[in-house]
Parts: structure tokens; C-alpha cells; sequence
DNA sequence: CGCATTTCCTGGTAGC
DNA sequence: TGCTACCAGGAAATGC
């Protein structure tokens, strides 16, 4: 569950070794056939110029004009040796050789025009950054939440009220500002908002300097796992005694995702 | 357009 | 032990 904590782990590590490099070739392996992967190839002979995340994507810019889109999906890991399955792209460089490996296929590996997100509808109506405070003011949250009826945890999944967070941290974010996970988005007040706007941008941060967490498959690319996972104060601590208030940690499930909250002291 | 539902995909595990 | 059934979930596709 690579959220935007992992993938800005990840990364700073990419940036520390790509930019610069010239992609030699550009291979998918065994890779699902479809658009997760469409025109890999293309950045064949191209040299990777600079690394940016937007939300749970990292995007390299190519100097050819095009970019190389990477989502890290549920169970993507980039690797500088060849790991021994489930290997789905591959780009042999200059100096060295990167490989992605996706057991469970619902990551992506593609090529497209810069800034050309068509085929990525969620990249194309992303939210604003959380970790940069000039993008993610409560004004914006507040405009891209308003008039929505869905619940706030919906909302927050879909990327456009801000840029990735994902399940765990919608979890930990809306407990740390007591809110219920089914309170409507667009009815929560603005000083309830901006509580959660604060709690997202801090949660988001201690998790960055922690390396992310780690459930079951997220690695860095040094292989190493993320320590965030002991400082989770809501997701899957179930049956357990709320830290706040004491009462039993539930788990029900919200937009089609578990979801663990505080029935003491998240409220509607 | 918003929103809910379904689909993709496979390793791990619960239950028998 | 060996089998089946089910679960995890980010984003896209589909349906209304």
C-alpha cells in the first residue's frame, strides 16, 4: 500500500541515482497487456533529466519530451538486481539496470507526452500537494471537498480534495482530527477541516522522516522497510484501546475499505 | 457532472 | 496435508 510517504522514500532514492542517466532500453517482461504499461519502449535512448512525485506517482522527465510515468500500485518495488519473479519492466541504462517487480499487477510503468495525462484520469485531477503548504491551503481542501455528499473518507481516497493519501493514512489522519470516516465531506466545518488539513500534513510528514510503513510488501529500494508502522494509531489496531480516549478501536468498512476509527471520540 | 459498484490480480491464510 | 474460499486495495471502467 505504497501511500505518499513511501513513494517519496522511494523516491529520494531514484533521485540519488537516475537523473542523468540514459535509458539504453526499455523493456516490458512479463507485464499485463493494456495501457499500464503503453509505450514503454519509447523511452528507449532517451536520458532521464529530473524526478518528481506528484501524489503516490513518480514521474520522469525524459529528454525526448515525454515521460515515464510510475505508479507503485499495491505491490510494486523498484530493484537494482534482478529480483526472482514477478519482474514486469525493465530499463537497462547506462549504468546499471532497473527492474520492477509487481506480484500483484495493479502497478503501472508507462510512457507518455509530458504532461499528457489523458490516459491517467487521477494524475490529470490530483489535489494539491500536502507537503507544500503554498499548494495545499484550506481554502483548496475546503473548495474540492464542498458540495460533496460522498462520505470523507471517499472523498479523500479519490485524490482531488489533496494528493496521495491513501487507506492507511485516511485512517490515521481523520482519527488524529476526530472526525468519523462517515461524516459527509462537504458538511464538516472549517475549523474541523483545518484540523484535518494539519493532521494530514503532519501524519504525511512523520511518516516521510519515518521511511513510510510497512505492512507486508512495501520496500525501499535498498530493500529496507518503513518504520511509520509502529507509530499507527488507528489502522488495524482493531479491538484495541483508543489512545485518546480509551474506548475499543472499530473496524467497519468505508468506500469499500477496511476502516479502523475511534466510535469515542471520531465524530459525524 | 457525482457517486456507487465492479473489475483487475495473486499470495497468504482461515476453515474444513 | 491438501483443498477451497475469501481477503487485501489503488485506480479505472461501468452504470445510473
Amino acid at each position: 500500500m505504497p501511500e505518499l510517504p513511501e513513494v517519496e522514500t522511494v523516491r529520494r532514492e531514484l533521485d540519488a541515482w537516475l537523473p542523468g542517466r540514459t535509458i539504453v532500453a526499455a523493456r516490458r517482461e512479463d507485464a499485463p497487456k493494456g495501457p499500464k504499461y503503453r509505450d514503454l519502449e519509447r523511452a528507449t535512448g532517451q536520458r532521464i533529466e529530473a524526478l518528481t512525485r506528484r501524489g503516490k506517482f513518480i514521474l520522469l522527465s525524459l529528454s525526448g519530451g515525454d515521460e515515464l510515468v510510475i505508479h507503485l500500485g499495491m505491490t510494486g518495488q523498484i530493484h537494482r538486481a534482478r529480483p526472482v519473479a514477478h519482474v514486469r519492466a525493465c530499463l537497462e541504462l547506462d549504468r546499471g539496470v532497473l527492474f520492477f517487480r509487481d506480484v500483484r499487477r495493479f502497478g503501472r510503468f508507462l510512457v507518455v507526452p509530458a504532461g499528457a495525462y489523458g490516459v491517467l484520469p487521477t494524475l490529470a485531477h490530483l489535489g494539491p500537494e500536502p507537503l507544500d503548504p503554498q499548494d495545499f491551503t484550506l481554502d483548496r481542501f475546503a473548495a474540492r471537498l464542498r458540495g460533496r455528499k460522498t462520505s470523507i473518507k471517499a472523498a479523500i481516497m479519490s485524490q482531488r480534495p489533496v494528493a496521495g493519501v491513501g487507506n492507511i493514512y485516511t485512517d490515521e489522519s481523520l482519527w488524529q482530527a476526530q472526525i468519523h470516516p462517515r461524516a459527509e465531506a462537504g458538511r464538516i466545518g472549517r475549523r474541523r477541516l483545518d484540523r484535518l488539513r494539519g493532521a494530514i500534513v503532519e501524519i504525511l510528514g512523520r511518516s516521510v522522516a519515518a521511511g513510510g510503513t510497512t505492512l507486508r510488501d512495501y520496500r525501499t529500494v535498498a530493500g529496507d522497510t518503513g518504520a511509520f508502522v509502529h507509530q499507527l494509531q488507528a489502522y488495524g489496531r482493531e479491538g484495541a484501546p483508543c489512545m485518546r480516549c480509551d474506548r475499543v478501536i472499530r473496524r467497519v468498512v468505508v468506500a469499500q475499505r477496511g476502516t479502523w476509527f475511534c466510535p469515542g471520540c471520531q465524530r459525524k
